[in-house]
RNA sequence: GGGCGCUUAGCUCAGUUGGUUAGAGCGCUACUUUCACACGGUAGAAGUCACAGGUUCGAAUCCUGUAGCGCCCA
């Protein structure tokens, strides 16, 4: 093995090889237990973020695990077509080269986008091979190839037939840069500064009311001014008219409930066509709509003196037009919540325009029923509570975009008589008259009208295929809170819809991924970290492992550059672990190591020492760990349990111990000892292998856990030993005890020296008094190992001793001594351990008022009191012990 | 305005149904290039668990309220 790991040509090596041996993908026809998720497809557009790298990287453990598990598992990739998002680079890549999408014609242009995603839309799907995605590339899906656009017809035209989509004119959220409407949940709310400006309109036979907007361009479209009928202010108002100023055109005044009295003066234009309030109280008024404005935002013939001019200009010139006047009463600083495009974030602009809707509350209620029955289950818990909250007070979906980039609404029209249908190929005469003049409408579909559809649609749906039949409904759903209404909500309604069945069993929500200072990383803010940089910098698995190591279930992760390196060092720690076991590995070729990789270990009980007990107890409690923190999507967890345990427990701990019986003469012994650090190597390497998928490929065969042909991927998901392995190798918590007190024990003589400054390569001499003489001699038994860590010469162990002079510490097992005749501070010493005597009588009260405190004796479980008055006994010995020791020393003056 | 989340060591965060001495990583201090690893090792300093009440034998943990920060919806 190399002295370095060279992370970005053995990831390269082992991505490829995984990906030419058919590794990721699975068939129905081999049965079993399916497991199976859904990639949330990424826009075509795209580039890898971190956001994507959490995403991925929680999907791929979970793949990687259940795999490992035997589950029949497929995760099924691809991509959306991002229509507007897409659409908007082309046209800029267009008029770059002095040309528009109109210019080229509808046809032209679409073949030009088709021509830009075989160029550039694969970059997202090969970043995520950097990240070791393990996805069925076989399985790859776009949202515009063809099975999934005959998904997204075949679902159009039924939801037509039942009346379920419908076509009407109504305000809409448009964006006048992307040139289309937006459905609701695409117009992002900002809290804005903005004005309020009181305009006078003079009322019909003298007088004026005061009206207050935030926008005084749409003034040129009211149609009414309207008040609360319960407002007494204004009840002779009713009835009359008054004048809209600057265009001179007489309005209603009309009583609507709508209206807050208590909102600025209690009087409020009504603009029909470009408010939905206001188009609300039209309805109910029958009020004319005046559309005044162009879809370019700029203002329409409708506005009279001020068409032509761009809308912000037109309230720039309406202010100032007023205020010559005397009609602008006065201005206030406003700050409200307006609505920017999620796409260009350009302020989203409410427009009365026909556009296509689905109906959403049939379609809705079976969904929040999955929901609250349990079928589908949210993680954490509370999200259910924000999809209710927005299921149950669901409005209508408008799936309409004037964009040319994606789905053609498959309506037609017939030019001879007027009929129209919905069809899910291009018809060639009308069904009802049979003339072949028909035309299609001109628009394309919302591209989440696809994405609702994606958890069936990619496995083949509408036609009934063998991977639908078993990879639906798909286990779990791995996805960012902010998707929660745009696409989980709607495609629980499209599943139990079209397919009968949820189209998921649990929705992981994770975090959102912050910068250093909690802000949500973003292109804008230019405080995104590039995910691919990480790689090159660290390595993919460090990037996954660190990720893992600090994202809580489901809370915010803040992000800093410094964070890879936790799984950088530990990447190395492994790698450097593994060096050092291959290097005694070598010496001993009778062993067959791939075979010692697999199944039970062969231990021979009789050579067993409690610290090879102890470590193979912390590796079952370590496979337990890992598993259920899987099994509860508590990644962190897991990937502290091994962390935790291959850094301490095992190369702190066990390889230092190990060190002496390796380079002993007795070969037993060794033997033992590397059969046991072989399981536990290829057993924390499988467990591992979710969370750092590379490295632990690479390990496993340089260790020669696999042959050639064999991969890690496939090896199997460790499991707990069996009772009778447990009873015959005599592994029991009171052993884990031991050994952990001895490690307490061999702490406590390190802080010794250093407290009396001893050279780190220093071997000096110990003396230990064993509480009992049980323990002196199972420390005996170990002797040679405890002297290593101990970097000792010789360590003398009994019950009884005279430590007259010498420095010591107490633990549990009784206490360590450190002979120093002559060099021991004695004052200093005689302090160090009042301190510690001091500490111990703290604890010891704090133990004693609830020994003392009858309520605690009689309520608290039995075995909780138990434990304190062990603890007492603990406590007290200690304090003897250490008084013992603090009068030894004070002897020596 | 409604809802949700967060507030624990200098920093970033764990702490699952209330019960050992509240933990980790980074940073910091001292020592250390000892034959796997300085991306390392050993030892150490460091916290009135935001605040105020309450429930309880017992609260970082449960309840109520307050403050600050963040997010979502209207």
């Amino acid at each position: 093995m190399d002295k370095h790991y060279d992370p970005a040509l053995i990831e390269q090596k082992w991505y490829t090889w995984w990906e030419q041996n058919g590794c990721f993908t699975d068939s129905p026809e081999r049965g079993g237990e399916p497991y199976s998720v859904v990639i949330p497809p990424p826009n075509v557009t795209g580039i890898l973020h971190m956001g994507h790298a959490l995403n991925n990287t929680i999907q791929d453990i979970l793949v990687r695990w259940r795999r490992m598990q035997g589950r029949n598992t497929v995760w099924v990739p691809g991509t959306d077509h991002a229509g507007i998002a897409t659409q908007n680079v082309v046209e800029r890549a267009l008029r770059k080269e002095g040309t528009s999408r109109r210019e080229l014609g509808r046809e032209a242009f679409v073949k030009r986008v088709w021509e830009w995603r075989g160029e550039y839309g694969g970059t997202i799907v090969r970043q995520l091979r950097r990240l070791g995605a393990s996805c069925d590339w076989s399985r790859e899906r776009f949202t515009m190839d063809e099975g999934l656009s005959a998904a997204v017809a075949e679902v159009f035209c039924r939801l037509y037939d039942e009346g379920l989509i419908y076509r009407g004119h109504y305000i809409v959220n448009w964006c006048p840069r992307c040139h289309t409407a937006l459905a609701d949940e695409e117009s992002e709310h900002q809290d804005t500064k903005g004005h309020l400006w009181h305009i006078r309109y003079p009322i019909e036979g003298g007088g004026f009311v005061t009206v207050a907007t935030t926008r005084p361009e749409t003034m040129l479209g009211d149609t009414a001014v309207a008040v609360n009928p319960k407002d007494e202010r204004y009840k002779d108002l009713l009835g009359r008219k008054v004048i809209l100023p600057l265009l001179n055109r007489p309005l209603r005044v009309v009583a609507d409930d709508y209206v807050d009295p208590a909102f600025g003066t209690g009087v409020v234009k009504i603009t029909p066509a470009h408010d939905p309030n206001d188009f609300l109280v039209a309805q109910r008024h029958d009020l004319e709509a005046i559309d005044v404005m162009e879809g370019d935002g700029t203002m329409s013939a409708a506005a009279g003196p001020y068409a032509g001019l761009d809308r912000f200009a037109c309230r720039k010139q309406i202010v100032a037009d007023l205020e010559a006047q005397g009609l602008l009463e006065k201005i206030e600083d406003h700050q409200h919540a307006v609505g920017h495009c999620y796409r260009c974030d350009t302020i989203v602009e409410p427009r009365l325009s026909k556009q296509w809707f689905v109906r959403m509350k049939p379609l809705a209620e079976p969904a929040i029923e999955a929901v609250r029955s349990g079928r589908v289950q949210f993680a954490p818990a509370r999200w259910e509570k924000v999809y209710f909250e927005w299921m149950e007070n669901i409005r209508d979906w408008c799936i309409s975009r004037q964009i040319w980039w994606g789905h053609r609404i498959p309506v037609f029209t017939c030019g001879a008589c007027g009929h129209e249908w919905a069809a899910r190929r291009t018809p060639e005469a009308c069904p009802k008259c049979r003339a072949t003049s028909i035309s299609q409408d001109e628009d394309v579909l919302d591209t989440w009208f696809s994405s609702w559809l994606w958890p069936f649609s990619t496995l083949g749906w509408p036609e009934k295929t063998e991977d639908l039949k078993f990879y639906y409904p798909t286990s779990d759903l791995v996805t960012a809170p902010d998707i929660i209404f745009f696409w989980v909500a709607r495609m629980i309604m499209a599943g139990l819809k079209f397919m009968g069945d949820v189209p998921f069993t649990r929705v992981h929500i994770h975090g959102v991924v912050r910068d250093g200072q909690g802000r949500k990383m973003s292109k804008s803010l230019g405080n995104s970290l590039d995910p691919l940089k990480i790689i090159e910098t660290t390595s993919a698995d460090a990037l996954r492992f660190s990720m893992m190591m600090i994202t809580a279930l489901g809370q915010d992760v803040k992000i800093d550059m410094k964070d890879f390196e936790i799984g950088r060092n530990f990447g190395t720690k492994l790698w450097n672990a593994a060096r050092f076991m291959n290097l005694h590995m070598a010496p001993a070729p009778d062993i067959d190591w791939h075979a010692a990789a697999r199944g039970a270990p062969q231990l021979d009980p009789a050579l067993l020492t409690d610290d090879d007990r102890h470590l193979l107890a912390r590796l079952d409690a370590t496979v337990v760990a890992v598993t259920d923190s899987l099994d509860k999507l508590r990644f962190q967890d897991g990937a502290r349990a091994l962390y935790d345990f291959l850094w301490s427990a095992y190369c702190d701990w066990y390889l230092e111990y190990a060190k002496s019986d390796l380079s002993g003469d007795d070969a037993a012994r060794r033997g033992q000892v590397l059969r046991i650090m072989t399981h536990l190597f290829s057993k924390g390497l499988r467990l591992l292998h979710p969370f750092m998928p590379f490295l632990t490929e690479e390990l496993w065969h340089a260790m020669g856990y696999g042959t050639e042909e064999e991969t890690i991927m496939k090896a199997e998901w460790p499991t707990p030993f069996t009772a009778e392995e447990t009873a015959a190798w005599g592994l029991s918590a009171g052993v884990t005890d031991f050994v952990e007190s001895k490690h307490e024990l061999i702490s406590a003589g390190r802080a010794l020296r250093a407290e009396y400054g001893i050279a780190p390569g220093r071997l000096v001499r110990y003396v230990v008094v064993a509480q009992s003489g049980e323990i002196a001699a199972r420390l005996r038994e170990g002797v040679a190992p405890l002297a290593a860590l101990l970097r000792a010469e010789t360590v003398e162990i009994g019950t009884e001793a005279n430590t007259r002079g010498m420095p010591g510490s107490i633990v549990k097992l009784g206490a360590i001594h450190l002979p120093l005749a002559g060099l021991v501070d004695i004052p200093a010493e005689v302090e160090r351990v009042k301190g510690e005597i001091a500490k111990s009588r703290g604890l010891l009260a704090g133990v004693e008022a609830k020994l003392g405190n009858e309520g605690f004796v009689a309520r608290a479980p039995a075995n909780v009191v138990e434990q304190q008055r062990t603890r007492r006994e603990e406590l007290l010995h200690e304090i003897a012990r250490l008084e013992k020791l603090a009068g030894m020393l004070a002897d020596m003056d």
